[in-house]
Formats: C-alpha cells, structure tokens, sequence
DNA sequence: CGGATTTGACCCGCGC
DNA sequence: GCGCGGGTCAAATCCG
C-alpha cells in the first residue's frame, strides 16, 4: 500500500486535507505501510494502534451521522471486514484487539489465522476464498464458518445476531489490508469527489453520501457462473448505468424497491485499478421500515444474466462496450443481488473508514443532525437491534431454509444444535455464496428469509 | 402478468 | 453559451 499509497498521493496530491476530513482511517493510511499488495513483514507494528482503530469509529468528530448508527448491513460488513483479516492478518487483529467480538472470536483460536500468503493470494485476485480454507471448529462456537466463495473472507465475530452491535469495530488497518488497493483508490475517490465538480453534484444532489468498499463477489476474470453476492436486506433495483469517465467500468443505479416511495439508492462501481473491488455509493434514505421479508414487494432478482450478446449487441455505450462480454455482466449481476460482501471494509457506525459519508458542509451537517434518524436520515436503522422490528427480522432470519445453509456450507460446521446456532449466525446471508454455477442463488437465499 | 433489467435520451450543474 | 459528465427517466425487453 505504501506504494500504492505513493501513486495515490501523487494522483491526489491536492486532496489530501478533503482525505483527512472524510475519512481518519484513509488518512492514517497515508501514514500507515498496511498493504496487500505491500504487506509489511510485521503488520502488526506496521498497523494502526488498537486505540487508533477504536477511535476510528469516533467519526462523530467529523460529523459522521452515521456513526452510532446500527446498520445491519453495515455491521455485516463490518465483521464481515474483521473475519477477513481472521485469514489474512489475523494475527494483526489478535494483537491489535481491534475488536472485541474479533477478538472473542479469534482469540478463541487463532491457529486458524491463515497464513499470509493466503491473504496475499486473494488481494492479488485469485478468485478463491480464504474462507474455504479456514478450518471451522466444531468445538468453538465462536467461529464461524467461512463461505465458499470469492475473494472476501468471512466470519461473523459474533455469536449471535444480536452481536451485531456497534460494539464490532473493524480497524482502519484492517481495512487498508481489507479493502486492497483497489478500496484504497476509491478512498481517495473520495477525494474525487470532494472536487468542485462534485461539490457541485453534491450540492446538487444535497445529500449525504456513503461510502463502502467491497471485495467484488465476483473476480471480473475468473467466475464463469453461478457467482452470489451476499445482500443487504433492502431490494434493489437497477435503474440505470453509465460509464464512467476515467474508468473502465460503468456504474449502476439502484433504488430501495422495497417500498415504493422509498428514496434510497445505491452506485455500485468496480473499482478502476482493482475490479475485484467494488465500491458501493448509498445516497438519500429508506423512509420506510426495514422489510422483514426481504424482497415482500420486490420481485426476483434474477438469477441468471441475460444473455450476453442480447445485452451486449444493444450496448451503445462507448467506454462500457468493451466490458460488455467481460466485466459489466458480471457487475450488473453482482449489483442487482445488491452486492453486499461479507468482507465489506468497514463500517460507518462502528468505526471504520473505508465506509465514508460525505457531508456537503456544516450546513448539510445541521439537516442530517436535524433529520429524523429514522426518517430523513440514512436509514440504515439503529433500531433494528432493539426494536420489535428487529425482533421480527431476527426470527425471520431463523427462518432460513437449513437446506440452503447446506448448500453454502457443505462441510458443516458441528452437528445438531450447534450447527444449528451457526446457520443462525448468518442472517444477512452473509454466507450465501456460491462458488460455482450450482450455486444457491441469491433469489433462493432471499427466499428463505 | 408483475416486476426487474437494459439502455438511449434527457436533465442538470459545472468548467471553460 | 457550449460541451462534458454524472444522474435519472422511461420504453422496450426479459424473466419467473
């Protein structure tokens, strides 16, 4: 990363100081030699200190509203983030007690960590999991299964859906090494859009704006079919896609179908330098409660892709015409299972800095502090946790098929009532993967919720 | 048939 | 004022 970091700056020079207020954790990445590509040969004394990491997530500083939020999908990312280091680094995470659901988890058994090579294997694209080869316990609890899939790796930190708390802190180191280079790019598109031009937009658009980096569910290379993308628990559905200058691949528009009305949408781009790597924009909020069956009022997301010569042939677009038959396929697939990785680099209401709101000025400050968290707000609900609703959602989320949780871990992770407690661990199908074209798709896994 | 996706056209803000 | 680029609309199409 350092010499990523080095390009970056070079790139972006001028935007420094837009970094720094965006963002901590980018800005400490700056500082901070943490890279996949570059990975130190002592991470741990190259990382970020633990209470940097804890005050990480203090972006309230900067005015993140979104800081003490409970996203749940959020918080998937969020652990999601920390149990990608449990194969990548997690030695690093052990000694930097970046989290303490982590820890709970990882310090159970850290002989699990995987080697480093591993991690390094999925930063450089390979499109095998890491999860795949953690081995589970069966006789700790705590870990999680890893999901067979793609480049993210995945454990839940806690141990129960009610551990998703704000509590889980994924480290800004954790997500340097997390979120690849490629993340660390959009960081600083973060930057890009801290420009006057997208200061206009903002202003424009004025609205608050999220951002989340993600390892792409699918390498842009390697995945013939079949691949699944974890989703969040809103619907979404695609309303448009442009390319986008200054990168080969084009950007989809996706907007909350849950509810009609609903005025959230969502970007979701490959990152320019690292298709592996997506990067998720939300804009605007849900005005309505968290569906606890997802996708009640969407229809299906469908689980193939429309055929590539009738999608491609009518493609007009310049600079996505070439990704037509390669990339952009892919993408929109991942991005109408609303590309949710597990190993989403971090999260905005626990600590992170890969996920980054953007606030016009003081001025868009005062309107999201005077807006109604539950209303005008990002809702990613904090209310989920403790509300009825989130009581509802949780005992839906109970309702997942045992057979789907078969399909996504085949090797099992204990029997009877433990295995049982691990199928509930994953109620944002956050292991929903599918690394191959049998895969359990993600219309079947939002089925089963 | 309802809903999602695709994609060209249109709108808007910004820089020159 | 014009061109550029991002964001959105909406008709056509696809899919279960």
């Amino acid at each position: 990363m350092r010499k990523f970091f080095g390009l970056e700056m070079e790139n972006y020079q001028g935007d420094l100081t837009d970094i720094v207020r965006a963002s901590r954790g980018v800005l400490a990445k700056s500082d901070a030699p943490v890279s996949s590509w570059d990975f130190p040969s002592d991470p741990v004394n190259n990382h970020l200190t633990s209470s940097s990491i804890d005050d990480g997530c203090r972006e309230d500083i900067f005015g993140d509203p979104f800081c003490n939020m409970r996203d749940p999908l959020l918080h998937e990312l969020n652990v999601a983030g920390s149990s990608y280091f449990s194969g990548s680094n997690a030695t690093d995470m052990l000694s930097s007690s970046v989290d303490d659901n982590a820890v709970s988890f990882y310090g159970a058994n850290s002989s699990n960590i995987l080697p480093q090579k591993v991690f390094n294997e999925e930063m450089n694209g390979s499109p095998c999991n890491i999860l795949s080869r953690i081995q589970i316990s069966p006789n700790n609890p705590t870990k999680l299964p890893v999901s067979p899939c793609n480049s993210s790796a995945m454990t839940v930190a806690a141990s129960s859906p009610r551990d998703f708390t704000p509590s889980a802190v994924v480290s800004t180191d954790m997500i340097n090494a997390n979120s690849s280079k490629s993340c660390l790019i959009e960081n600083t598109g973060q930057v890009q859009i801290s420009s006057p031009r997208n200061l206009g937009i903002k202003r424009r658009k004025s609205q608050a704006k999220k951002v989340v980096c993600i390892p792409a569910p699918a390498a842009a290379t390697s995945r013939p079919s079949g691949e699944v993308v974890p989703s969040d628990l809103w619907a979404w559905r695609k309303y448009g896609q442009k390319p986008i200058k200054g990168s080969p691949y084009p950007r989809g528009y996706y907007r909350c179908s849950s509810s009609k009305g609903c005025s959230a949408r969502k970007q979701v781009e490959r990152s320019r330098t690292d298709p592996n790597m997506l990067v998720i924009t939300y804009t605007s909020e849900h005005n309505h409660p968290w569906p606890t069956q997802r996708n009640a009022l969407a229809g299906s997301t469908r689980s193939q892709p429309p055929k590539n010569n009738a999608a491609s042939s009518k493609s007009t677009s310049p600079s996505s015409q070439t990704q037509k038959t390669t990339n952009t396929k892919e993408e929109q697939k991942e991005s109408s299972n609303d590309t949710l990785s597990p190993t989403i680099v971090a999260s905005g209401s626990t600590t992170n800095a890969s996920v980054k709101e953007e606030i016009d000025d003081t001025e868009k400050q005062l309107e999201m502090d005077e807006n109604d968290q539950f209303g005008e707000g990002f809702s990613y609900r904090p209310t989920l946790l403790d509300s009825n609703q989130s009581e509802d959602f949780f005992s839906d989320l109970g309702e997942i098929d045992p057979d789907h949780l078969d399909l996504l871990f085949p090797q099992g992770f204990g029997t009877g009532e433990e295995e049982k407690e691990t199928k509930n661990l994953d109620p944002f199908s956050i292991f929903d993967w599918s690394g191959d074209s049998n895969n359990t798709s993600f219309g079947e896994a939002k089925g089963g919720l």
